[in-house]
DNA sequence: CGCCGTACCGTACGTCATACGGAGTTGGCG
DNA sequence: CGCCAACTCCGTATGACGTACGGTACGGCG
């Protein structure tokens, strides 16, 4: 069942693109337009319209070209949402690892994904696969976060996996809140309105018999916070865990540096 | 910059498709399609050929009727993801947080999602808008959820943001597993091939010197394993994490978790 | 100077969700 | 019983989308 989609999913293209590998060419009219300037204007319609409104019409519209000049530049959408990713990601600055304790390092790096999805919040949606494809930005932010734990003997692979928690966590909470707003943008309801409109009727199908603790939940308020407004509450457990993981490989610190810290707002 | 969208996105109607209150039309011609009938064809397709493979069309094809048909049982496709989502929700049994320590009632929970997302791949692109809707499964799995957490003397607040860190790390986790195999299906090279080809172009343009810590983590083979190989690792450090937090709130826990606390309600 | 590789892009194709309206069907009321 | 409003089914059409194809005009190199 393996379709063949012609000539598509080329990665030596796709990796050259993403590197700024590639040569221009020497014969022909001149270029005038640039992937730079493709990718710049293909972020500003996500972050202004989000990423269902980008359409390969529409980059080329604000650019003032016709829809197929762009393919000149790019292979296609897909990579074209590949390069987006990778240039936005190098939007935020790598905490510095010298001189930061891993906490304090490993804590910014989530802190900086965070905010880099409130800034462009279709990052989320490309997250994965982005990650997949080993852009330079990607590869640099890759090693910068692995070099928050490289010293503290862990395995290799508990490297891996402890980046990894710290990445999955930011990139779950940090879902639930984009995907909310991006629904209320693009159903043109509003997040309060939706949840206006349908308390009514939830308030009759959840009734306490059935769902206890949830309704127990509910009528405390927590449900009226922002969707990830536990963000720096569940980052200090997830580094707690690791913590305890830490202090197992090394058995004998010389002195604990932080109790448990609880003062948490 | 409101878009009216006419009638869409309405709170009432969805709700009543999700919790199947709504009386059938007592006039008219007999009804020849259920909304479960749907849903069920458009589950088989969404996992045999993924979520890109979901038209109105292929579902409406699948039951052998006109595409337009469907429409009188489903405002849309996009109710159509959220009723998907919340009937396979339904598929995996609670666990029965009687009986068991909340560390083993959690880590259930999170399997049981992890395994969810495993038969059915995606469910994690619907994780986010899909948590907002509330239909009955998804209310069901809330509530026994923070019942896993209910009697630890955790505030409300802090019972929602640790199910809610949960909850964040299996999505986070199992969507790179996800994506990538998803990636595979749809541009049809396969996660192997792709690599195979990439690591020679790879290899040239990530550096040792410029990316150590990668390289190092690199050459120790940590990256050829599954994705999501580190699920279970970091589930136990996140749980870890949230033990910290238990622990802190009930200062002394006379002996171990096995002795049987008084079945609260 | 002339050739040919290249940039630009108009047009076209196949896909999608879904609005609209007509034709056929049925149950409840008169 | 017979009628008609309410309903189901769905053919057709619209306006989006990504992108394949091929034409035209340009310009560096032989």
């Amino acid at each position: 069942m393996a379709r063949e989609k012609s000539g598509r999913a080329d990665p030596a293209r796709t990796l050259a693109l993403l590197w700024r590998t590639g040569e221009g060419p020497t014969r022909g009219p001149k270029q005038g337009l640039t992937v730079d300037r493709i990718v710049r204007a293909a972020v500003e319609i996500a972050d202004a319209d989000g990423i269902g409104a980008l359409s390969m019409r529409a980059v080329a519209e604000r650019l003032g070209v016709g829809t197929m000049s762009l393919y000149t530049y790019v292979p296609g959408k897909a990579e074209l949402l590949h390069v987006m990713f990778d240039t936005v990601l190098g939007e935020s600055a790598l905490p510095d690892a010298a001189g930061l304790d891993w906490r304090t390092a490993l804590e910014r790096h989530a802190r900086a994904d965070h905010a880099l999805a409130q800034r462009h919040p279709w990052v989320v949606q490309l997250w994965g696969p982005g990650l997949l494809l080993m852009g330079p930005r990607v590869t640099a932010r890759a090693d910068s976060a692995l070099r928050t734990v490289a010293d503290l003997g862990l395995t290799e692979a508990e490297m891996t996996h402890v980046v990894g928690l710290v990445d999955a966590y930011v990139r779950g909470i940090t879902q639930v809140a984009v995907d909310v707003n991006r629904d209320a943008v693009t159903s043109g309801v509003g997040y309060e309105d939706w949840w206006a409109e349908s308390t009514p009727y939830l308030e009759r199908l959840i009734q306490p018999a059935r769902f206890p603790t949830l309704t127990r939940v509910w009528a405390a308020g927590s449900y009226e916070e922002a969707p990830d407004a536990g963000f720096e509450f569940g980052l200090g457990l997830v580094l707690d865990g690791i913590e305890t993981l830490i202090r197992s490989r090394r058995p004998a610190p010389a002195v604990a540096p932080a109790q448990s810290p609880a003062p948490q707002e």
